[in-house]
DNA sequence: CTCTTAACCTGGACGC
DNA sequence: TGCGTCCAGGTTAAGA
């Protein structure tokens, strides 16, 4: 279920049990995820220090000096810090051992998700081509205008481009379309300056609060039980089709929009 | 270069 | 209850 802000959440949760923590041994359990998990990690990582874990785009860097352990929770992946005697469960793929009894654990039942490995002083391929990022200070309307002249995709397609803009996933893009008031199946191209500068502040917008629901709700990574991390936003069209737009009391409308399904006003969104 | 499509893998919801 | 089908919030490589 991950997107931007559950990562967001995510990082900040295991923060302050992983920081300063020196790696006692990694553990591979399944390694075929969305990429092969690569040996190295077992053999580099243990006795290293997580210096800092940090998020780019919706990739967690867990720093070492060798490197950076990278973790991508795909579509179903959570990570949670828990006691090193928890016994693993069926879709519990990676658990990277702690000094101090506990372990960051990798769940994962889809297998979307992925580890990588990144030496020090290069960038993974996966991360090299990667547009700003959505709550820094590169990202702004100007951006998104300047960079779709001359494309035709649709709006929705373009700002869930990761060369575009990082983290703006299925959700995130119809809820901010529909705070922008655009269509989602608008040409990228042919979208005004002005209102490009609406869509960014709604995409920093619905972002941001995200990650505030997140914050205050969120539960406590290094307990067993629950789902750690996520939480449920109030979402103004997102699986809200035939209900009533909160704006104008007209029913929400969905379609599938480049294979993704897409949710907006008719009356509020042009 | 731009854009679309298929594919990775598993589980849950739903209809019969 | 069991089985088939469809769907899922991500991302990439390949092909048009």
């Amino acid at each position: 279920m991950p997107e931007l802000p559950e990562v967001e959440t995510t990082c900040r949760g295991i923060a302050p049990h992983v920081e300063g923590r020196r790696i006692r041994t990694v553990l591979v359990r399944r390694r075929q995820l969305r990429w092969p998990v690569p040996r190295e990690i077992e053999s580099i990582l243990p006795d290293e220090t997580i210096a800092d874990v940090r998020r780019r785009a919706k990739y967690l860097l867990l720093e070492t000096a060798p490197g950076a352990l990278l973790v991508h929770l795909g579509m179903s992946g959570s990570l949670r810090v828990l006691d090193e005697d928890v016994p693993p469960g069926k879709h519990d793929h990676v658990d990277v051992v702690l000094d101090d009894g506990h372990l960051l654990r990798l769940h994962d039942p889809r297998c979307f998700g992925s580890v990588l490995w990144q030496p020090a002083g290069t960038t993974h391929r996966l991360l090299a081509d990667l547009g700003p990022e959505p709550l820094g200070g590169d990202f702004d309307g100007d951006h998104l205008w300047r960079t779709s002249r001359g494309r035709k995709r649709t709006v929705k397609a373009f700002i869930m481009d990761h060369h575009v803009v990082v983290g703006v996933g299925n959700i995130y893009a119809s809820e901010a379309l529909f705070v922008a008031g655009i269509h989602p199946k608008r040409a990228a191209g042919r979208i005004s300056r002005g209102r490009y500068r609406e869509l960014a502040d709604a995409i920093r917008h619905t972002l941001r609060q995200a990650i505030e629901r997140g914050g205050t709700s969120l539960r406590d990574f290094s307990q067993p039980d629950g789902q750690p991390g996520y939480f449920a936003i109030d979402l103004k069209v997102y699986g809200r089709a035939g209900q009533p737009c909160p704006t104008c009391g007209h029913a929400i409308a969905s379609a599938h929009i480049g294979q993704r399904n897409s949710f907006w006003c008719p009356r509020c969104q042009r």
